[in-house]
DNA sequence: GTTTAAATTAAACGTTTGTTTAGTTTTGCA
DNA sequence: TGCAAAACTAAACAAACGTTTAATTTAAAC
């Protein structure tokens, strides 16, 4: 799907509207105000409102699928490496597209019938056969222990994740880091995130229980 | 606050419908139909939607007062076994209240401003000191390592509950586990956690990175 | 039994919602 | 230049929204 500039303004002005106040929540009005087309225009290109959201997700769904075709494919890593360098990858696409993924964290569980889930669903599935396929490869070298339970160990990146990036202003107060500058705080919670999550796999994946 | 049984009975509705359809998607009317009240009765007994949800927000905010008030007195247990404790009682109440804890997790990522925010942050600080405490401790006894960052800690038990009981239709697909009866499963699903978390805990506290 | 307050109702209030219409302007092509 | 298609607009649409009103029923107190 090949957007025009007003589309694709539309599409980041409804993305960013729908991920502070809701799908509910953001009116057709305030994104096209936003977005600065009128009010029809977002009928007239995208067909509806729940169209819209769908488009939007078409779109970052298949960034991500190809972020994840193209992830882990140096063969010259060990299988922990592999493992530390996808949740970079996860991180880097988390931090960087917040607004779509507070969307995905309410979508997953308010509509679970509809499209938008099912794109959800596919890619988890794709992630997680990513994941099984070098976990497997480390417990085949002797690397890594032998009962790993991969779903509950995506839901500890993601949920871990996710919470830290939702509710990003609460972490702020709650480590007192008000003032620091924006920018920077997000660098921060990369590497953050990034180190305590690598610690928990390793934990995870090598010693025994 | 003591309320009617019709008061409840709203309120539980409300809750529900929050939990499902987000506070912008769920209506006064659909509540006041579920709950078999007119709906001019929500008005009369809350003012308004919003005050419905804050007055949901503080009676489940203060029942989850109480119980951290009741948690880990007993001074028997070493530091890691409170740890333990506090970990099922967390699940064990995210997986009872799972309607709340839905709405948790959308609430503080939007209202960022509003009192039901504010009773968010004041629980988790009262959380973090808890643990903070209990974590200290172990330190001391040299029981746990010098470097553990609490929020983080906090984090990922949170998000990943959060993760796990707000996307469970999800992790059952992923897992082939769609013919298990609802009960079995949430069974399954606290103790999976416990476990789970128990295992990340225990890595964090006491390995050397 | 009468009185007063609380509880409850159906209806209406004024907004806002997403969407459509009918008309106008702009664009690209012959 | 002329013309059809696409892009765009302001206005109107009906439906749904949260809330209020005014009237009625129920409950409690004296």
């Amino acid at each position: 799907m090949e957007y025009s500039d007003k589309q694709l303004q539309i599409l980041d002005v409804a993305e960013r509207l729908f991920a502070e106040h809701g799908f509910d929540g953001a009116s057709v009005r305030d994104i096209a105000k936003d977005a600065d087309v009128n009010v029809a225009m977002i009928s007239y290109y995208f067909g509806s409102k729940e169209k819209l959201l769908e488009a939007l997700f078409i779109r970052r769904v298949s960034e991500i699928r190809l972020q994840i075709e193209n992830t882990v494919q140096n063969n010259a890593l060990s299988p922990m490496d592999k493992i530390y360098q996808l949740v970079d990858t996860y991180i880097e696409r988390m931090v960087n597209r917040q607004h779509f993924h507070k969307l995905v964290v309410r979508e997953q569980m308010l509509r679970k019938e509809s499209p938008v889930c099912m794109q959800i669903i596919e890619t988890k599935k794709k992630n997680q056969e990513l994941i099984r396929s070098i976990i497997k490869d480390g417990q085949n070298q002797g690397a890594f222990k032998n009962d790993v339970d991969v779903p509950l160990m995506m839901t500890t990146m993601i949920g871990t994740a996710n919470q830290l990036i939702t509710t990003q202003h609460i972490y702020r107060e709650l480590n007192n880091l008000q003032d620091m500058p924006e920018e920077i705080f997000q660098e921060n919670l990369k590497k953050k995130l990034s180190q305590h999550l690598k610690t928990i796999f390793k934990a995870i994946l090598t010693y025994e229980a």
